[in-house]
DNA sequence: TTTTAAATGATAGCAATACTATCATAAATA
DNA sequence: TATTTATGATAGTATTGCTATCATTTAAAA
């Protein structure tokens, strides 16, 4: 069975969809990649172009800017990873088993899918971590906002809350922890890799470091 | 009593050491204050120099570039605050008394100084929350790393990890906890005022939320 | 005080970035 | 077949992110 997800991305963050021509779709494809090989700040449009053998006019007919294309690729992760929480929680009931079923997904790698025409799914996990933050910590985040491009992380936050809730119902602020999972898991996988003092990592606990760190934390944070 | 405050910054950050010259105060002070106006993205050492009538070439004499200055003032940061939380534990013996103090440090404004030579601390704390993980969220993280140019982060959080294992000796990631409290501290108050749907913030509880957040997750964490 | 050294300001220049515009051609649709 | 639409090729512009030169001012050493 080799099948493709595709989400219907908010509109306003592309000028021409790019899942409407091979070109948008190589461009998105390929853009994951020099992202996730050259750092969003040292990613440009230029470097794009040659990579898909086309031009910088294409890209731009595409999206405003890179901020914009980056803001699409994780409105595609926020929706798949809101898609596999979903898809991995069914039939489960135990509420604490949900639990860490979301706490797995938030610190594993993907599983790479087999189709050559997805996303490279590691490097979507690496963007996410490393400049997932970059698209809403900008001085413009409240214009941005005004188009709902941050609903699908938000529709997740929620989704994540609501399992808290429902094993704690007297948590008073699942959605701050539902976020606070989401961002310390990035953290904390980024630290553990490049900054380990920032860390409790070692040579002995180094397996699943961020997974230990952050069940411990939300099961403490919601035991009574 | 009009004190100045002034720590031993790196060397390996700056090509000259601003707290040098009056040009080099000037610098960083006015630095905080265009990167708070603009954000770090629209600053530019071109606007730097017009605000201090001087020339590119003065600043480029100082820092090699303007993500070093952004590290020069997120290093005084640290330091800064690592002093405060040294000063403010100075006498309380509650060891819960102690981490209330810090979750307090983290999440409120710090007071503004007398003197007009300071840095614009409430300018600087916006800083801190909306732009300090540009400075580690680099593809040369590793390279910037040698220089040791995150000591006073890590100082920092070894010092808030040594209160929390005073606190609770058989917690198991003191310095994970310790990152995620300043990391989050810094999330939820982005969040709280410009994404307030990723928070549990209301009209009701908006007087000290991300503290109180915060403050319910430590001690939940710590608890037995 | 004079000499010397160091820091600054003024100016120039350059390659890369972040776009916008035009137009011919190719591809898709009517 | 005609017509719309997308692409590629090319050009151009303002800004950014630097580096280099040199005269002048300021500070330190002799």
């Amino acid at each position: 069975m080799d099948f493709q997800l595709k989400f219907a991305i908010n509109e306003k963050i592309f000028l021409r969809n790019p899942e409407s021509s091979e070109v948008g779709k190589l461009m998105v494809k390929k853009a994951i990649d020099l992202i996730y090989e050259l750092g969003f700040e040292q990613f440009t449009f230029k470097k794009l172009a040659v990579e898909i053998n086309s031009t910088e006019a294409t890209i731009y007919r595409y999206f405003e800017n890179k901020h914009r294309l980056l803001l699409y690729i994780l409105n595609w992760y926020w929706c798949y990873m809101e898609f596999l929480v979903t898809f991995k929680l069914e039939n489960v009931t135990d509420k604490k088993e949900q639990l860490k079923i979301i706490v797995h997904l938030l610190t594993h790698e993907f599983a790479e899918s087999a189709s050559r025409f997805d996303y490279n799914k590691k490097y979507l996990n690496q963007i996410v971590i490393s400049e997932s933050s970059k698209v809403y910590l900008v001085k413009d985040v409240a214009a941005i906002n005004k188009d709902e491009v941050f609903k699908p992380y938000k529709d997740l936050c929620a989704k994540i809350a609501d399992v808290i809730t429902s094993y704690n119902p007297h948590y008073k602020y699942p959605r701050s922890l539902s976020t606070t999972l989401i961002e310390t898991s990035h953290h904390q996988q980024f630290f553990s890799f490049n900054l380990p003092k920032l860390t409790d990592i070692s040579v002995e606990n180094n397996l699943n470091f961020t997974s230990r760190f952050i069940e411990n934390l939300l099961f403490q944070v919601l035991s009574y």
